[in-house]
RNA sequence: GCGGUAUUGGUGAAGUGGUUAACACACCGGUUUGUGGAUCCGGCACGCAUGGGUUCGAUUCCCAUAUACCGCCCCA
């Protein structure tokens, strides 16, 4: 095996790409009834870019950023995720500009690359669709942007959701609690995992996070973020859980979920599904939540603020698989035209175009092989009809035309294929 | 970035320091000089991820590299 792809990355084949599209084509309905419509950015942008978005010593910076320098010297990153990139065309576009409607709503779909070790689900390259919505602060667009995500699943016919969601509150309840956890994390220091400890100085809110059994007995007793919200940010939460709950959305409160940017508050969530596809327990499917000052960093104006969440497509498509859902595959053939001997070639392709031409998929042979295998062909690709051409029908400027599901045959003028293919198949198709 | 397991044909896989690398599925051909899903028969790895090394001899042992998978870190 002279090549292969590179580390993380995966070839979606014919028989795969029909499940894609069938994701990707829901969302694109669905978002649009919702009135998001698509963005398109660049996979690549300038690498401060992202690094702006996440804060320079982030790991995703230092570690999983897919960097290069081009030809021209200018520092570039492939996306890591959407949001950034959609940020930055938001503001380079002046998409904040009064002709503009407010709240601005879009969504994305596509390729995201992170340098990190791939794993089942994990990979170099994968794919996102996930959505933006700039300049407003309504609890009612936090929901909003909950409920799409949960009809999103839904509509591909998963069941068994969770929704989690937890505030993060204002800049200023975030202050308060950060020092607080710090205030009671300090005494336990030394019996910190080591991996906790370093987060309690870089980050503390991360050492909820911690997997470490030790570490989440002290998350257990540790205060509630729910606790330090300022009363603004108290009412904001408990509109948004009034919303939920008037839109009959099922949800629970995990005061220890968190995001690792400054960005991030208010409301924040999680999706997540029960499935054996990721071994036992709940995977989380989408992540989401309410940011504000991105837009700003990137020099649009101070007081737009942004909520929206990220899909991964690699995961939800195993997880489609696994619960064993039905998608489309690759569409069913409606004519094969056998073709006898040589002299047979010019009239089967004329004929295979001539029904591609009346808007029915036709498939006929390119081997030189035998009637039988010819069948054989037919058979495999689930054809519905086949027509069978040899020195016979020629000479009498007639075709067989057999189904496939019956067994029954007849014969048929060519001119009238070529006059009007679909009376006859409609005419066959019936029996 | 750290640690572990694995790598045999189109696929699933068995196998051994020594002459022809099981078996099954798929595919191709024949049985039927022009008709599918069945039966039977035949074909299908000069090769065991790649590169070195040990050895009289390696797919089998050792080392390196690549890739996949699992765990950690991280996951905006």
């Amino acid at each position: 095996m002279r090549y292969q792809r590179p580390k993380g990355t995966a070839d979606i084949l014919p028989g795969q790409s029909e499940a894609w599209h069938f994701v990707e084509e829901t969302a694109r309905l669905l978002f649009g009834d919702y009135r998001y419509n698509e963005i398109r950015t660049p996979l690549f942008e300038s690498f401060d870019v992202f690094a702006r978005s996440a804060g320079d010593t982030s790991d995703v910076v230092t570690k999983e950023m897919y960097d290069f320098h081009d030809k021209g010297d200018r520092h570039i990153a492939l996306r890591p995720e959407g949001t950034a990139g959609v940020v930055r065309a938001y503001v380079e576009n002046k998409l904040y500009g009064p002709e503009f409607a407010k709240p601005y709503k879009a969504f994305y779909i596509g390729p995201m690359f992170r340098y990190e070790r791939p794993q089942s689900g994990r990979q170099r390259q994968f794919h996102q669709v996930g959505v933006e919505a700039f300049g407003s602060d309504s609890p009612a667009l936090d929901v909003e942007v909950i409920a799409m995500a949960t009809q999103f699943f839904e509509t591909l016919g998963l069941t068994g959701l969770r929704v989690a969601i937890n505030s993060l509150g204002d800049a200023e309840s975030r202050e308060n609690y950060r020092q607080a956890l710090i205030d009671y994390l300090k005494p336990h220091y030394d019996e910190l995992s080591d991996d906790s400890k370093e987060r309690l100085e870089k980050n503390p809110l991360r050492v909820l996070d911690s997997k470490d059994p030790k570490d989440q007995q002290f998350v257990e007793d540790a205060p509630s973020i729910l606790d330090y919200l300022t009363e603004s940010a108290q009412a904001h939460f408990t509109e948004v859980k009034a919303l939920l709950t008037e839109l009959k959305i099922d949800f629970e409160i995990d005061e220890t979920m968190v995001r690792g940017l400054d960005y991030y508050n208010h409301t924040i969530f999680e999706i997540m599904i029960e499935s054996e596809a990721f071994g036992k327990g709940y995977t989380t499917v989408c992540g989401g939540g309410r940011y504000s000052g991105l837009v700003k960093e990137f020099g649009g104006p101070a007081d737009v603020s942004g909520v929206g969440f990220g899909i991964g497509l690699e995961r939800l498509i195993l997880l489609l698989d696994s619960e064993g859902i039905e998608m489309p595959t690759a569409n069913d053939l409606d004519v094969y035209v056998v073709g006898i001997g040589d002299e047979t070639s010019h009239e089967t392709l004329k004929l295979v175009q001539a029904i591609r031409g009346f808007g029915f998929s036709a498939d006929r042979d390119f081997l030189d092989r035998k009637p039988k295998a010819q069948f054989k062909s037919a058979d495999r690709e689930k054809a519905s009809f086949v027509m069978t051409l040899g020195q016979n029908e020629l000479d009498a400027g007639t075709v067989n035309f057999k189904s496939m599901v019956t067994g029954k045959e007849d014969t048929i003028k060519l001119s009238d294929i070529y006059e009007d293919f679909p009376q006859i198949y409609d005419q066959h198709f019936e029996e």
